[in-house]
RNA sequence: CGGAGCGUAGCGCAGCCUGGUAGCGCACCUGCUUCGGGAGCAGGGGGUCGGAGGUUCGAAUCCUCUCGCUCCGACCA
């Protein structure tokens, strides 16, 4: 993308509504634009790293053999009054009435919409185990919305749902999450970490948060140092084997870890001292395992082999997509502006020039540009009348995490910089070795993609 | 929902107390000069002050109502 062209309405000034890094800086690095309280347009900077984030989610989704499919964010009550949650949600479910009076609600989940599909459709053992997803806009009207998109009304989330014949199936479902979920937010650079948590209205007896560490976050934590050591890596796992999923459970979830829903001072009193933390999160996601809390009232049964008609095991899954682009950045800024990790950057790298409208310059950029694009890299090249330093501002702003200057006085000897914006180090090389540096740097997050 | 505050140009703000029909910085447009870390000078365009009503010769300024937004608290992916 050829900055000229783009729509990037960055800000020198700071609205004054943000309180928080994230906010702040998603506004002036013009991701976001207010519409009315807690709910956001996403602009073209922004929708780019919703994107990045949502197609991370659906990979790592799809690998578990999890599906994809969409529902409507607008339901009919009566989903609702046969699960009984109608008028158990409260004022946080925003209701709708439409011409013909009848009754709507904007989904604040969809529990109750899914487990309506499937009862329609699958009548048998045979058809589980069967994990459903997709990645919606949800609605809660929410008392106080602040800190931009991490506490909005209007938010995107991806919600999966697990469909087993037993107990043990959900509860090896369970654990797939879980793997799944690891694997998901260390490829946006996140160190994510599943806490015991409390189920809320969602009901059930199993479930964990995830919680990113950070100052601003809103719950507080407690739990053993020794769990922020934990690194999944690549390693390779089959998400239908059980062992290999549980183990993961336990690897992940034997230490201390929880919010302060769940929190026990006498349990926490024994982890050694030096290692006992505590600190504050942002919770971008949670799963759940709820037996048959849904399916026995709504009728979600499937025929089992001994002929008897029995209600499915469920449990329910959520990350909170919109909200982890203001984690992302609540984790990775600088008082200069934000510093994307690779697997969510909007744009791989860019391209500044120096000097607009010399010829030499020019040429190089383009070359770069064209070439780099042909590689399969998103660039952002700054071909912007611009001074300098307005444009190093800019890029520095936006987060790039690698830009390539380009200037008269280098290209003499056919040098570019390399630089790097969570270091701030600066490499001169080849334009060939700047690219092949990329095709290095960028070969994990490609990778991961497959 | 309880408490506090704010709505004046695209953004950040001053003016309001002590009524006399609007100002600053940034951004934007034009020209010249600059040109490796958000340039300088000169010129220029843009708002009737969230909305409604009231008081007054006269209201951004005073009064009433209303809408919106923000912050603190209780609740939440």
């Amino acid at each position: 993308m050829r900055l000229s062209r783009y729509f990037l309405p960055v800000l020198k000034e700071t609205p004054s509504e943000a309180q928080i890094a994230s906010h702040r800086l998603m506004l002036r690095a013009g991701m976001i634009k207010q519409q009315a309280a807690g709910i956001y347009s996403w602009l073209p900077l922004g929708y780019k790293v919703l994107k990045r984030i949502e197609q991370i989610v659906h990979e790592e989704q799809q690998r578990a053999g999890h599906i994809p499919l969409l529902m409507p964010t607008l339901q009919s009550a009566d989903l609702w009054r046969e699960s009984g949650r109608y008028d158990d949600y409260g004022e946080e479910m925003l209701r709708i009435t439409d011409r013909h009076k009848r009754d709507l609600l904007y989904g604040p989940t969809n529990e109750e919409m899914i487990t309506d599909i499937f009862r329609s459709h699958v009548n048998s053992y045979k058809d589980l185990p069967l994990t459903l997803y997709h990645i919606q806009w949800k609605f809660r009207d929410e008392i106080r919305p602040r800190f931009g998109v991490m506490r909005g009304r209007e938010f995107l989330m991806k919600d999966g749902y697990n469909f087993d014949l037993t107990k043990e199936d959900a509860l090896h479902a369970y654990n797939r999450h879980l793997v799944t979920y690891l694997r998901t937010y260390e490829r946006m650079g996140l160190q994510a970490i599943p806490m015991r948590a409390d189920s809320g209205p969602i009901g059930g007896e199993n479930t964990h948060e995830f919680l990113v560490l950070a100052e601003t976050g809103e719950s507080e934590v407690f739990y053993d140092s020794e769990i922020t050591d934990l690194t999944f890596g690549d390693r390779q796992i089959d998400y239908d084997s059980v062992e290999q999923c549980q183990a993961v459970l336990e690897e992940f979830t034997s230490r201390y870890a929880r919010t302060d829903e769940t929190h026990d001072e006498a349990v926490f009193a024994q982890v050694p001292e030096t290692r006992r933390r505590t600190a504050r999160g942002i919770e971008v996601g949670q799963i759940f395992y709820f037996g048959t809390k849904y399916s026995e009232p709504m009728g979600a049964t499937v025929v089992g082999p001994d002929g008897a008609r029995t209600p499915v095991h469920m449990g329910s899954h959520g990350i909170g997509v919109s909200r982890l682009a203001g984690a992302i950045i609540e984790a990775n800024h600088d008082d200069k502006g934000i510093i994307w990790p690779e697997g969510v950057t909007p744009f791989h790298v860019g391209i500044v020039n120096l000097k607009q409208g010399d010829a030499s310059v020019d040429s190089a950029c383009e070359a770069l540009y064209r070439e780099l694009s042909a590689k399969g890299f998103d660039v952002l090249y700054d071909d912007r009348d611009e001074r300098a330093g307005a444009k190093f501002a800019t890029m520095d702003l936006i987060g790039l995490p690698w830009r390539i200057t380009v200037g008269p006085r280098g290209l003499q000897n056919n040098k570019v910089e390399l630089t790097s914006r969570r270091s701030g180090l600066s490499e001169e090389m080849s334009p060939a070795d700047a690219m092949a540096r990329l095709e290095k740097i960028y070969q994990p997050v490609f990778a991961a993609a497959k």
